[in-house]
DNA sequence: TAACAAATGTTATATTATAACACTTTGTTA
DNA sequence: TAACAAAGTGTTATAATATAACATTTGTTA
């Protein structure tokens, strides 16, 4: 049973607008985008971003370094995430495919050795691009 | 049949740095390792780390920006890769599975698009660090 | 309400990566 | 082999991404 967190002013105001984009947003660019409320240093907005991450509100697309907010029930706080994502216009879809989460969460390598956690990144062109 | 490449001064002395270490390399540590070589900036390393990434004899791992040595043949010009990542000791392990490698590779959404490619990372702890 | 944890605001700086331009070397082909 | 194109090099400058450190405020809980 997992309390529901209540968010703080800047991580709410960061969740806002990650929620509202349509595409992956940078660090940068949602800092340009809250100025007007009173935000105005990088650092405000990495540890929102970090917070929110833990909490598994948003990803980081790590070939991007740009955030999305969370689609999936799956991934339980960011433990199992996947994504694909157009080579062409950017387009970012989480993955949210029972089947695959749970061969990759079971999956252990020659060593016998499993894994806490995994990121998945699949590439190529989205439906508009191909 | 692909042709067996030649590479250039600069992207032989960089995969030669990649290859004897033991664990990721970031830009800026081979760049400090290769000062005395004559290589005096980051555009030079980057330069040859794209090249090297391309014709398949590096990878970089996404989640540490560092570059590693490409140890497997079935990634073929990196179109399949997959990681495990110490998050203790930040020991990287390429892992060769074909299974896996032939289950993501044709893997598709829910929508049945296909990917031309997918870079997987595992987190958790190597054998020395358990 | 005292004590502690979490979040904030701020300045400064570290780290990662690319732009732009002049020049050289290598490879191709007429 | 001369001429050209393609790839690679060297260099300066700067853009983009991310963290350190510290003082203060807010929120929680004993």
């Amino acid at each position: 049973m997992t309390q529901a967190q209540t968010l703080s002013k800047n991580q709410q105001i960061v969740l806002d607008i990650i929620e509202k984009a349509n595409s992956p947003l940078k660090a940068y660019s949602i800092l340009f985008n809250v100025q007007k409320k009173g935000i105005n240093a990088p650092q405000q907005i990495y540890r929102a971003l970090d917070k929110l991450i833990e909490m598994g509100k948003i990803h980081k697309i790590e070939s991007k370094n740009a955030f999305v907010a969370c689609r999936s029930s799956d991934c339980e706080i960011s433990k199992a995430t996947a994504f694909s994502i157009c080579e062409n216009c950017e387009m970012v879809d989480e993955i949210s495919d029972t089947k695959l989460s749970k061969y990759l969460s079971s999956f252990s390598d020659k060593k016998g050795t499993k894994f806490k956690r995994f990121n998945l990144e699949f590439f190529g062109l989205c439906k508009k691009c191909k």
